[in-house]
DNA sequence: GGCCCGGATGATAATGATATAATGAGATCA
DNA sequence: TGATCTCATTATATCATTATCATCCGGGCC
């Protein structure tokens, strides 16, 4: 099957193709008439623009890199499908694809693949570490970039978050004014934002309430929900009493709640279970999972909003975006 | 930041850029010698081709299409997501990038829009219609392609599936050997292959223990959490009596149980509840989800396997793949 | 000595678009 | 009337590769 190429139109117009390319990209320079007659025949042949040689010529690839976490979290976790699809509306908006490169482990290799071959415009990032490399790597190289998730760099980043510490805060806050007092927490990887903020929030909500804080109630898992099954376990060897968990994220309050379950432990009769980030699936297991609700979808499509700008070297009003949590009460508090 | 490229590499090693192309290419014409010297001088200066670029010369972008669901399904479906992992984990191997194009309702105009702008050397598709006409548009166009399901086409077209009318089958066999007589369906979509060879499934397994098929007791959802609470709602105010349903897709069995739950309705004592895909997050819910369970990821492997060989013009022992569908019974039957 | 051969490399074209400089015709102005 | 300017269009360069054809050179053969 033969290509039509910009030439083809060219020869069939009468044209150069020079005059193609402004007439199908609508520049003002080129005639009304010539510019109908050549949109005419781009319509009857169905021509469409090849879009590999259009990069080229652009220096641009209108592709977005989205890195997210693949194994062992992504088939597991629904939220950042959640914020994919936020991402995906804005992005096929703005005449965007979605590239996800299969990041394993180590995410250094993935990011020089990724990033040095040149074929993406812009780079979507999530779950920052602390003192995170890809900063510098992205900087140096100058893609545009936007992280779900306050960095905590210096530098003038652009990012979208809902603030950790103060959702945390909430969510343990509320716990102690529901009456507990004894609250053990399952941590995420403290050297994540997310994971150390959060836990931060749990900490100032009992300091502030004046209830000490008891390290032995605090374990560490990877936000997986193996490291919560490992971690529940634990805890239910623990002789401390508790009488709620509050867990980093929702993946891990669900390994949590059916551990304690198959341990014979109620939920949330003995034990009240809290989460983090609100993924819809939570309201279906048992008990349906209380937790802090992040607008994961509208996250999505704020930072591809951002992207965008950043790309095509706009002005944002705002660089670093951060939205409020909300308490989803359902049953497991 | 500027970026090297061949010709930087061709003046430092003090040959033409054509030796450099076929030095990094591992061309068996150029001296050894000059290629460890070339070889040297890229990875000194960290390298890496212009995809975009090779593209345009090589004709081929190493990039796959993989065309999921998106609004309403996607966010909601864990199982493509598992699949989607599958895919991921094979194309990284293979050295292809995802891209995931957002495909809207209408998905005649994003099919052209992927497809003739030539940037995708295959693609993978989902959710199969009867009579599809993506398959004649990619036949039409030369472009390689895998789906998942048999979209029970005349011409031999690769795909993977698992039997859906086997699988419904196998479920509502059990169904009826566990003592139910009374059992509805929350059927999908009826012009999409797994929709309509679910039913099939369903109905032969009546017919076959000799039980009558109700008509009242088949109800049409698209596969989405909402339909199925419409249609369980339905369900509810029928006057026939039933002690199970049978739902073509785990989302739904959820959707269901939860409406069920909501109106009162003891699951599994009053009303048994079967799904269809095994997704991973059925096991937390109240009650965890009995189901037909499909390896979701090894399909995800097997078709982009496939389609690489395809791409390839490899030879593939087998174009069309079945694998075997398993009851994973969990408590809701 | 002339010819062929093959290994190694170079020069040039091709890929399909956009970007930039050049051109020619007609209008405007001093 | 010649110079300048504008407008629409063409010609050519550019993008970073790979593909194709050409060249060079030493060695063996007749």
């Amino acid at each position: 099957m033969n290509k039509i190429t910009m030439d083809d139109i060219a020869k069939m117009a009468k044209v150069s193709k020079s005059t193609v390319s402004r007439a199908l990209s609508h520049d003002p320079r080129v005639n009304v008439d010539t510019r109908e007659k050549i949109a005419d025949i781009a319509r009857d042949l169905n021509y469409r623009p090849h879009q590999v040689a259009q990069a080229l010529a652009k220096k641009n690839t209108n592709i977005i890199g989205v890195i997210i976490p693949f194994a062992p979290r992504s088939v597991a976790d629904p939220f950042f499908l959640e914020f994919l699809q936020g991402i995906g509306e804005v992005a096929a908006d703005e005449g965007y694809s979605l590239a996800l490169p299969n990041i394993g482990l180590d995410q250094s290799d993935e990011m020089i693949t990724v990033i040095n071959r040149n074929n993406v415009d812009g780079v979507i990032l999530t779950e920052p570490y602390l003192h995170d490399f890809r900063i510098e790597y992205l900087t140096e190289k100058e893609i545009p970039f936007v992280f779900l998730g306050n960095p905590m760099s210096e530098q003038d980043i652009c990012w979208v978050e809902v603030d950790n510490e103060t959702g945390a805060y909430q969510a343990v806050n509320y716990l102690i004014e529901a009456g507990h007092r004894k609250i053990a927490t399952i941590a995420g990887n403290p050297e994540m934002v997310s994971g150390k903020y959060r836990l931060e929030g749990y900490k100032r909500a009992l300091r502030e309430q004046g209830i000490s804080i008891n390290p032995e109630l605090i374990y560490y898992a990877d936000f997986t929900r193996k490291g919560a099954v490992q971690a529940t376990q634990d805890l239910l060897r623990n002789k401390s009493k508790y009488t709620a968990v509050f867990a980093a994220n929702d993946l891990m309050a669900m390994a949590v709640i059916r551990t304690l379950k198959e341990a014979g432990v109620a939920v949330p009769g003995e034990v009240a279970v809290l989460g983090y980030d609100g993924i819809q699936i939570g309201e279906f297991i048992d008990p349906p999972l209380s937790t802090i609700k992040l607008p994961s979808i509208r996250m999505g499509r704020v930072a591809m909003t951002m992207l965008s700008k950043l790309i095509k070297k706009e002005e944002i009003e705002k660089r670093q975006v951060s939205l409020a949590p909300r308490l989803l009460l359902r049953s497991s508090t």
